[in-house]
DNA sequence: TCAATATTCACCCTTTTGGAGGATTGGAAA
DNA sequence: TTTCCAATCCTCCAAAAGGGTGAATATTGA
């Protein structure tokens, strides 16, 4: 049988999920996290067939998690597990190697689906998510860059462009160009629009 | 028995949930909602004794809507069910009329004990959130006002002072100084820093 | 390898904010 | 009733952001 881990911070989320996976039998659950970094650590203990990622956690970005993780365990294949119903995210999720994406609201069987068709290395959206894909595949996606993201969560911490560019080592042009960009990107009049629209797209937690 | 009634919009959580409240015995679950108009309309036609409330509900805010409902409904014990741990969300939940907070990533011994505590008429707060609760007592919460509220919301849609006077009839200096008493308030620098904390506060959503 | 993208810096000019004051109204709470 | 506070409008000034435009280097994916 497959293996699978989860990591998510809701215990009610994780208990019932273990509880409904092992009874199906479609999986079998060898380990439960709370956090990204309880996470890595039993990644590097037990690496399982698949892995139930929620996307906020505590100490990170789940996305972002997805990404390092999957490029350090190639064969490993990520099922995201969230709330978020935005095009933006799922897309984002997709690209930086989650196999899968499903909504904590989709009903049991769904889940049980989702986690067999990964299984056999297949890429699995839930209803809501496929449609929302099929519907907007023509339409681009930002994607802001290492940088762009970091100078955003300065933003959003009240930092002007001279002190980012201080804390960055880089000329205060540097940064204004950077905040230009994130506004462009975001289609955003402004910065607390932008620090706005990080919230909604998940860029900033 | 007493009754009880659940509101959340994550399928997993409230099958878990009206699963164990069942099995334990503690309390009758006499329906589920997954949104706050569905609840509203429950409601009318049967008043539980409790009500299990999601505060990120996808039609609205859930802190406010437990304040029209317990004004609505003043022997209606609401408890708060969330991820949120910050303090100044517990303490506008208890504020609005919220008679129990417990975190989503409660145990669930501490679920059913919230459930009869409160059953009784009592106040109950998760562990976590009593600590804070302790820990922060003498802290001043903040408390926007309406026109603030509003002012913080067109904000973070990004229009100008100018824009925003236009939008309520006001002059742009009035406009200017709620942005001003804003940053005091939320003891931010600048107004990108005011969304963010108004995202923290769950003040926009 | 080659093209695309990310990253870096520059100059100029306008608009918007932020900070420090002050002042008046009207309603609510003590 | 009287005090407090929310809501409203005001001036002056400095700092920061926003818009236009250009361009060099680095990195990386196809």
């Amino acid at each position: 049988m497959a293996t699978l881990q989860i990591v998510d911070d809701h215990k009610m989320v994780v208990e019932s999920l273990s509880k409904l996976i092992t009874e199906s039998g479609v999986a079998l659950v060898t380990g439960v996290h709370y956090n990204l970094k309880a996470c890595r650590k039993g990644l590097e203990k037990e690496l399982p067939d698949i892995l139930l990622l929620d996307i906020g956690l505590p100490d990170g970005d789940g996305v972002e998690f997805c990404a390092g993780i999957t490029k350090l365990y190639p064969e490993l294949k990520v099922i995201m597990l969230t709330t978020y119903k935005e095009f933006s995210i799922a897309k984002r999720a997709l690209h930086n190697g989650a196999l899968g994406y499903i909504l904590k609201n989709a009903e049991s069987e769904e889940m049980l689906a989702g986690i067999q068709t990964v299984c056999r290395g297949e890429q699995f959206l839930c209803e809501e998510i496929n449609l929302l894909l099929i519907e907007k595949k023509n339409e681009e996606v930002v994607w802001l860059g290492k940088r762009e993201n970091e100078i955003l969560k300065y933003i959003a911490d009240g930092y002007t462009s001279k002190e980012i560019a201080d804390f960055i080592h880089r000329d205060e042009e540097t940064v204004r160009t950077y905040r230009r960009n994130l506004l462009i990107k975001l289609n955003a009049r402004n910065t607390p629009e932008a620090v706005k629209k990080g919230y909604e797209m998940k860029l900033i937690w």
